[in-house]
RNA sequence: GUGGAUGUAGCUCAGCUGGUUAGAGCGCCAGGUUGUGGCCCUGGAGGCCGCGGGUUCGAGCCCCGUCAUUCACCCCA
């Protein structure tokens, strides 16, 4: 083999497109009703956009971007993150001048330069939404409803909300050096990492994992503790609407998000059993990041959801989604004028939308049994010397094995029927089936 | 960037202290019925044992390097 596929890449195959289709559709459905519409921005955009917008102390500016120079000496960067190119879009393409607020939503890959690990691709899907234009508390409630509707949907349990509150430019300036007073003051005691972020990033020195800094962060100032009456009544008001949404939620006030443009809420959705990475949603408020873009003041709140990571979760709940490609109907033939029926035949059902397919490596009816079975198909239609003799086909179906003579001239419309009462019945089914998975949250 | 584990058939893995033609189960193909799938039986195809070097009379097995996969740290979805 010539090469493989780039490190931290993952193949889609036909087996796993089946899921990804209907965690998409589900996407678009529930943006829909939810009132976000759907924008695709290009998969690189100028590397400032990420340098501005999420912060060049940060590890995905300084160590994870795939940068590079196209042939005009453009300086490049793969979308490292997708919240700064739907604002950029929004500024840009002059969406503020649509009715407001501006409901966003998109399912793009996302490129980072790390190491690979389970629930972490070099290459990933987000599906994120963001809305834009109202510093109402109630979007950052509607946001996180989103997300549970759209987990609870796909009947994940166990999902756990955190929420905590960061603050404004205003509040957070005397926090941060209410915060960096005190580190300064037990520095000797922190790791090397801590007193490194100590300077460039105090904020992040709060959720450090080292067990040896722990104890002496116990009693360190918490920044939702030191906020503006402005931003603990925003915080506040969130608490009471995911109430009223009938949200559990926990506050973690050492949740801290490392993207320099979050103010007021940040949060996290932690998923069960997906080991070390299990975040499969993130997200909170950034009001101040069309000003850096160069717009108005705008204020704007969104999230970024994990595919890959939602796929691990799904897996580890043992939740799997009903195959939905497979051919409705296999023709199988004995003999060359019979083939020569057969082909036509499928052609008449194509055209009248029945998914149908034969053979083309010249089987035994027996083998052509077993594709068919394998293959996923509903019925087989045979076509022998006698079928062709009476102008018929003899029509099987594979899950019952009911089997009965039919007219071929008949079989496009008694094939038509059947396949209509079958997707009003999984309709039916999926029907009942969301309330449910939608109650185990509430 | 740091640390650990693992690379043998399409997949999951065996392969005894280095010793002749590298095995199993599943999958794939064919046959058992020149007109019938799932179960069963039989047969077949398919492996430069990740790659490169070294030690040895001899390496899938030991040593070094390298690449890849994987888990964790950092950080993130």
């Amino acid at each position: 083999m010539l090469t493989t596929r780039p490190r931290g890449t993952l193949d889609y195959l036909p087996e796993d497109m089946d899921r990804w289709h209907q965690i998409e559709g589900l996407a678009h459905k529930v943006c829909r009703l939810y009132g976000y519409q759907q924008v695709k921005t290009p998969v690189f955009e100028h590397t400032e956009l990420f340098e501005r917008t999420v912060g060049g102390a940060t590890d995905i500016v300084e160590k994870e971007m795939y940068t590079f120079q196209d042939r005009g000496g453009r300086g490049l960067s793969l979308r490292a993150e997708g919240t700064a190119p739907a604002a950029r879009a929004y500024l840009e393409d002059k969406l503020y001048a649509q009715p407001q607020p501006t409901k966003l939503y998109y399912v793009e890959p996302i490129f980072r330069y790390e190491r690979p690990q389970a629930g972490r691709m070099r290459q990933h899907y987000q599906f994120g939404i963001e809305a834009l234009g109202s510093q109402n508390p109630a979007l950052d409630a509607e946001i996180i409803a989103l997300a549970m509707d759209f987990f609870g949907r796909l009947g994940l349990t166990g999902l756990d909300v955190q929420i905590n509150s960061i603050g404004c430019p205003k509040c957070r300036a005397a926090y941060r050096e209410k915060l960096v007073t005190y580190l300064r003051g037990v520095a000797e005691s922190l790791c090397d990492d801590c007193r490194a972020r100590l300077e460039r990033n105090p904020l992040r020195v709060l959720d450090c994992k080292n067990e040896s800094c722990r104890p002496h962060l116990e009693a360190a100032p918490v920044a939702s503790e030191h906020l503006c009456p402005e931003c603990r009544t925003h915080f506040e008001a969130l608490q009471a609407y995911l109430a009223g949404y009938g949200i559990p939620f926990k506050i973690n006030r050492r949740l801290v998000r490392g993207l320099d443009y979050y103010t007021k809420t940040v949060f996290e959705i932690i998923a069960p059993g997906l080991g070390a990475q299990s975040t499969v949603c993130g997200g909170g408020r950034y009001d101040g990041l069309i000003e850096v873009l160069g717009g108005d003041p705008t204020p704007g709140v969104g999230f970024g959801l994990g595919i890959e990571r939602l796929t691990l979760a799904l897996e580890a709940q043992g939740i799997k989604l009903p195959r939905t490609s497979a051919t409705d109907v296999f023709v199988a033939s004995l003999g060359e004028a019979a083939a020569a029926r057969a082909l036509r035949l499928v052609h008449d059902l194509r055209a009248a939308d029945i998914a149908a397919d034969l053979d083309y490596l010249g089987r035994s009816l027996k083998a052509q049994f077993k594709y068919a079975d394998k293959t996923g198909a509903k019925w087989v239609a045979i076509i022998g010397d006698e079928e062709l003799a009476a102008d018929e086909v003899t029509l099987r179906r594979l899950d019952t094995g009911e089997q009965e003579r039919v007219p071929a001239a008949g079989l496009v419309a008694r094939l038509s029927e059947e396949v209509r009462r079958a997707a009003a019945g999984q309709a039916a089914r999926a029907g009942e089936q969301a309330p449910r998975a939608k109650g185990e949250h509430s």
